[in-house]
DNA sequence: CATTGGATGTTGACGTTGCACACATTGTGG
DNA sequence: CCACAATGTGTGCAACGTCAACATCCAATG
């Protein structure tokens, strides 16, 4: 079968199967390709059985984005916690930008290495399903902690909605393949540049770093 | 009839009158309720009528899209030619922020008055069309234009993905309600802040040369 | 052990959708 | 005046989401 062999009439886990299912196609064939019934089929089973887990197609869906938000969250954790830029220059004050570019550089890699999915977990406005709401909260959180290091509480919020909404544009943006076909260090370099060119020299630094 | 009376037979000019119950249909029943008989019955002609107009769905939600981003670069042309800022005297450098914030405010303000419009615009997939890349391009140099007045052309690059990032991953934030309801006042200060927090101190007063 | 009940998967059906085909109607150029 | 291309209609089909009824299995109870 596609994902396992079931044993019999009953298959062991079926609501993780799905969702496992549902996320392969989802990459592969894009969000609105997505049809229930392709995922039982390639879960092995009726077109029915997945009402057994999921109340309806949105449940599913839901399902799906709030995982999304939760490894994206473990991205954000991961990208900050051992940061994999080169330079390694961060004693000075330019740690915000640095920050925030890893996590830029965390959430695009996720984009891109699951489009349908990210694009569900933006796009799809029947995800106002609280399960969706809570875990994309927590991944904002994430983004909100890491940022707190930096400016005091009064600005926080602004600078938290800023970045946010910057990382969530570079990723749309790149997912679109609008800014012409990139190589991934061509990638990761854009989107230092553009960070830095938008909050470098905030506190500490008074000139943009212009590499390259 | 929903739109106009038919005469007859043969409707005036039945794409246009398409057009307009798709985009009505659009920003009241949301992207994925848009069915194509759902707009063919609106426009009061049978379910197979628009495939004379429209090669296929697809084509249909094209046009909207392109629609909408020729609309959009109308607003973003308006919103900087005659600004609405308050207090704000534009002689200092901070006219960086406020350009962008304009801008911010006029997609905000565009994406909450069709929300289904917008998400087409930015969130569907099969939005490869040509068509709508084009009219997508355009709004981008809309924004890129008003922004090249402010920086040397070497950081405009940065700039433009930064600020149309940013632009947009607030509109998608804003849209998506989950910064809890706002008044339209509410709504634009919250623009302001965050545009402010992000380039009034940084890039702005790293530009030394307000050229012309 | 046998029974039975709840959980799980299956089958059939209904309404809707996107689209392909053949057909009807029109006003317009020869 | 009339054929013809443009435009709208009708029928049909496969796929979809979902509901209702049925089948099958595991597990607890006697």
């Amino acid at each position: 079968m596609s994902t396992s062999d079931r044993r019999s009439y009953h298959h062991g886990d079926l609501r993780a199967a799905l969702q496992q299912s549902a996320l392969q196609l989802l990459d592969a064939e894009g969000v609105d390709a997505l049809s229930l019934r392709a995922v039982a089929r390639h879960a092995g089973v009726s077109p029915n059985a997945p009402y057994r887990h999921y109340r309806d197609k949105d449940a599913l869906l839901a399902a799906l984005a709030a995982h999304g938000f939760t490894e994206l969250a473990a991205r954000l954790t991961d990208a900050v916690a051992h940061p994999a830029a080169p330079g390694a220059d961060g004693a000075d004050g330019a740690e915000l930008a640095e920050t925030t570019a890893a996590m830029a550089r965390a959430t695009v890699h996720y984009a891109l290495e699951h489009p349908g999915l990210f694009h569900l977990m933006f796009g799809h406005p029947c995800i106002g399903h609280p399960e969706v709401v809570s875990a994309s909260d927590a991944a904002q959180s994430v983004v909100a902690t890491h940022l707190a290091a930096f400016v005091p509480p009064e600005a926080g919020e602004s600078l938290k909605i800023g970045v946010w909404a910057l990382v969530h544009g570079l990723s749309v943006l790149l997912l679109g393949g609008r800014l012409g076909a990139l190589t991934p260090d061509r990638t990761d370099s854009l989107i230092d540049a553009v960070v830095h060119t938008l909050l470098d020299t905030g506190a500490a630094r008074t000139t943009p770093r212009a590499d390259r």
